[in-house]
DNA sequence: CCGTAATCGAGACGGTACGTCAAGTCTTATA
DNA sequence: TATAAGACTTGACGTACCGTCTCGATTACGG
């Protein structure tokens, strides 16, 4: 049966909180958990008995943003490229402003990590591919977009753009990209 | 007018060298000062004595490489698809073998290092864009390619789809990329 | 009210014990806190959150030292001539057997180290000589000994001619020493 | 033959000069070869060059002050308690205000360098025992002083008290310990 | 309502890499 | 050949954080 003391939310959430603040303000590389515990007022144990590395903690706070934010920020119109204008600029403001620092810092440490590369790719990368696909294929299936054009490669153009400008910084991720790109788009697969 | 003892070249190639062999074989993060003077066989003050940083070895180990390995292997034709594709088809390999999970991890520091933000724009980002763009100009000009198509979404198109890739490896990044972004420039840009 | 996990004497012990021993052996100068470290079996941190410098470290394990050894070697019997030869010659052997070059490195250190020069002269140099003073001013009260001898300058024939010999080591510190300036003493003294 | 350049005697007169000043100033510790020949203004390797170690410079500058400075301050005269007073104040005063830390640092070096301590017994404690055992002597054989006293000890007692007082630092080094030391003699020694 | 047990904040533990300093050696041009 | 300059390898310095441990104090549940 359940015995002893129940883990305490209160502290997840500091730590889930602090943890996404000290990224977004030092940077993912300065995040350390020492730091991340002083500043959530929280033992250093109490981090480690539930995450093994500190990725873990950061990919955990950015899926409880997700769930928190995307819904109340997305609805789908069924005028695909009315969509897909929505989600890129959703998805741009949402990564460029809260999420940029953190999600870069976690693919470099996939880059030699295997199963957190799998992980990001589950939560991460994976459901916002699908989303803008399923979006596209939408307007394929509804006659909006025309067919024998490569999806996956346009799903790589909206967010290949978005990740290299993140890294690079030589122009910048706003609405106007989330315009530029879906007018594109619209071109490559005007019927 | 006395200069003292001259520079070690000898250490200076080995440091760069082992630098890059470090960052190919362990990682970016994995390479450490103290790891990598120990394997060249060189005096940790001896790095610390020409370099602020690690980033900083790392980039000049990529432009050394660079000078060595680009010219020989690519040429321009004059045929703007087949330089395109030429270009990509280099540039991809050689970033995807030789020099990925160092760039991703160059990136990755960038994200709160200003200064080397703008050494890896000038250095890498910046030259291999202009490249692709003057290809792309050069099109233009010679009537191979329609005008009023913005070129600099275009190279975002080429680069960012490979960061995206080898970032998140949800799709290979090699010769057969470079063929179907080609494909997909030929279309928009067709005249 | 919570105070984290104690200070481990074990290793508290394991340092002092150490240092000691490595300046018997070494000599003061080859005690580094590193090399101590290593053969205590103890961080280095672990040292340096408990002790500013090596000679902090020295100078406890002599205090430690002398609360173990010298209250079982040294019991006062009320003839003064007795007491006195008996403190010199238990403090010469203690010195120069196992204190001798640690102080002598505390005293170098302590020329450029005011801090350690005024913590030597409370914990070792102080305590010493008064120790003497008062056996012999028990001696002048009780009238074994003639008034009108500035006894501070006996003190210092005591003492100095054991660090004097100490250092230069032009001849030896031990029991016959001992004997030696307590008959001059006698003969300076008498009534 | 002689061929080559010949050694810089300014060279020499510049270490040493500045070894001893540093030592003043700064303590024998803090001397270091490097910090050392900046200072001098001289190559690292002109010093390593003509000394082994740095103790050797700093006996080699002792021994030049000496042969410069004590001609010319003391003068016998014959009357034994006068030369031996005359004698320690000398040696009280110069080497309290000129070579006290070296000396000191030179002794602590000396526990653990068998070489460097049979070479200070040479140049330093040797000489100076040797000039006032002879002043004693003399004053024996010529009948102002009484015989069947231990001279080793009372030469002890004259420099074991600078020595003691130097390092300690409890009480001055100076004139009127000179003269209170001779008077203890007087005492020890009246026929 | 009392004991058992898992949690909490705190902080010491043995390690490892950091970036700095000086050691003693070497290699250059100049004198 | 000696010199000033300064790069070389080496190793200790003192600091920061790692991941583990041990403490008293805090909460739940089951007996």
């Amino acid at each position: 049966m359940n015995r002893g003391r129940p883990r305490s939310e209160e502290a997840r959430q500091a730590i889930l909180k602090t943890a996404l603040e000290m990224c977004m303000r030092d940077g993912y590389p300065q995040l350390t958990i020492k730091a991340l515990a002083d500043e959530a007022g929280v033992g250093r144990q109490t981090v480690y008995r539930w995450w093994d590395e500190k990725s873990a903690i950061v990919v955990e706070a950015l899926i409880d943003l997700r769930e928190r934010e995307l819904p109340e920020r997305f609805q789908e119109t069924g005028d695909t490229l009315v969509d897909v204008e929505q989600l890129l600029a959703t998805t741009y403001e949402l990564t460029h402003e809260y999420t940029g620092k953190a999600l870069v810092g976690l693919m470099a440490d996939a880059q030699s990590d295997a199963g957190l590369s799998d992980r990001l790719q589950e939560t991460v990368i994976g459901p916002r591919r699908d989303a803008l696909r399923d979006i596209l294929g939408h307007g394929v299936e509804t006659g909006q977009l025309r067919e024998n054009v490569p999806l996956p490669l346009v799903v790589d153009f909206a967010f290949g753009t978005m990740w290299y400008r993140m890294l690079s910084r030589h122009a910048p991720v706003d609405r106007e990209l989330a315009r530029d790109i879906t007018d594109a788009i619209a071109i490559m697969l005007a019927v």
